[in-house]
RNA sequence: AGAGGGAUGGCAGAGCGGUUUAAUGCGGCGGUCUUGAAAACCGUUGACUGUAACAGGUCCGGGGGUUCGAAUCCCUCUCCCUCUGCCA
């Protein structure tokens, strides 16, 4: 959520940044919050007067009472019960102005980084980085299988058993499957703690509060599973749970910047998302995630940005597979986010790329939300920077692996793991 | 799941209808003293809103009510603790 005193202060960037970010009626929209903005503090300044009043009036009559003046703090009495009738009054349009200017800030998406491309669609992203296996994109022999194939023929994910017991998007890894997720969940947790991150392992599920602060609700209440008789909701990533463990925090200078890393499954409803390309891997509604996060002072979190996407990088180049990184476009890049690097590996048999990562910079826009702060050098509370990306999303990664490494003596595993694995060779 | 108790500033903890502008202690910060440190002493120490700056206003788990006045009384929700039960 973007801050009122910020859009009220730099209004006509505001406009600029949301154009860009191709929200529609910026003007008609911020000029309405604004006018909503100025009513919320004329009726909170009367009210405040009103109050003060009433407060004074109060303590005289406790004075009054003390003495034994019970005529003349009868008297006072009867000017407050007016003060309290008006008190009402505007204590209500308060509450109503405040409660449409929360509506309306909670539509409003975050303001794009100056490096952010102009564009619409996925169509204008800009590549910014191919890895130098990118630039020469394996081609597949002729008989080369897609993975939805290839766990057939090896026998180690099951989608059928999956829509036996949960139903559709619920994968059964087994065998070599399961034991290649697991092998490489912990290659990811791994080099994030040697990276420096701090392993975390939240819940999977949150509350209400929590989807709040990290921008899950309201709007996309229904992309997540719920839990009706707790109130719970399942996370669709580990961002959920771990940002919100700095929900409501001050932190102190010298604990920046957070860097945690988390592996959760995560769970995704991906109502009417589904088409041509998702089969297999491709989208499901449960699936294996490491996640980090990290929490910086504002002046950080670009530097920390392109560290956070130079480490993701650094892993898909251990795992051995062709990929590239783009730059979403103003029209692209998600609600929360003001910068946004995406991450796609190739899958030669799909020949498509496929994201495997996002790594995204919100600047204040959750921090605002989670009331997450510091204290800096002058003493002032001001809002911290939030970041996070995938490192890595499992499912496709899989496909990729198992689509790129097929060979007629089997799938061959990157080196990195064989020792997690336990086994070279699918 | 049943019965009972509780929720107050970074922490501990008093206050139970009117100098609460929330006592006191600990911790933090600044100072005095000291070659330096410790100890002692002195001072200071929340968030939000608002203002050019003051002022003013809000916040004692959340919401609602009673009252001229609520941390304090009432209702309600949430969470925590203790005992009993169940259980990986």
């Amino acid at each position: 959520m973007l801050q009122l005193s910020f859009i009220r202060e730099n209004k006509e960037l505001t406009i600029k940044g949301l154009k860009k970010k191709r929200f529609k009626n910026p003007q008609q929209v911020i000029d309405e919050l604004l006018a909503l903005d100025n009513k919320r503090r004329e009726t909170q300044t009367e009210r405040d007067g009103v109050l003060a009043r009433s407060n004074a009036i109060s303590k005289e009559i406790g004075g009054l009472m003390k003495a034994g003046k019970k005529e003349e703090a009868e008297a006072l009495k009867t000017e407050t019960s007016t003060l309290k009738i008006r008190e009402k009054e505007l204590t209500e349009s308060l509450n109503n102005y405040e409660k449409s200017l929360t509506e309306i800030l909670y539509q409003i998406p975050n303001l794009p980084h100056e490096s952010v491309p102009e564009g619409a669609t996925a169509e204008d992203n800009e590549v910014v980085y191919e890895s130098a296996l990118a630039k020469n994109l394996p081609q597949m022999s002729e008989g080369a299988l897609p993975h939805w194939e290839l766990i057939k023929k090896y026998d180690i994910i099951d989608f059928d058993l999956g829509i036996k017991i949960s139903g559709a998007g619920f994968p059964v890894y087994k065998g070599k499957g399961a034991r290649l997720q697991r092998a490489l969940v912990n290659f990811f947790l791994d080099e994030a703690v040697k990276a420096g991150y701090i392993e975390i392992q939240p819940p999977i599920v949150v509350n209400e509060d929590s989807g709040y602060a990290t921008g899950q609700l309201p709007d996309k209440e229904g992309q997540m599973y719920f839990v009706n008789a707790d109130g719970l909701y399942l996370i669709p990533t580990a961002e959920v749970p771990i940002t919100n463990l700095y929900r409501d925090v001050i932190l102190k200078e010298e604990e920046l910047p957070i860097k945690n890393v988390g592996f959760t499954p995560c769970f995704r409803r991906e109502a009417g998302s589904w088409g041509a390309h998702v089969r297999g891997l491709n989208r499901l509604h449960q699936f294996d995630k490491v996640e980090i996060v990290q929490i910086t002072k504002p002046q950080n979190s670009y530097q920390t940005h392109q560290l956070m996407c130079d480490y993701v990088a650094s892993i898909l180049d251990k795992l051995e597979l062709p990929y590239r990184i783009l730059r979403l476009s103003g029209g692209d890049i998600s609600f929360n986010a003001a910068l946004c690097y995406d991450f796609e590996v190739y899958s030669a048999a799909q020949q498509r790329w496929l994201e495997v990562s996002s790594v995204s910079n919100f600047e204040t826009f959750q921090a605002n939300r989670l009331k997450l702060r510091y204290k800096d050098e002058n003493g002032k509370t001001q809002l911290l920077h939030t970041l996070n990306g995938s490192a890595l999303a499992l499912p496709r990664i899989l496909a990729a692996l198992l689509e790129n490494n097929q060979t007629p003596e089997g799938i061959k595993l990157p080196k990195v793991i064989h020792q997690y694995a336990g086994f070279e060779t699918i």
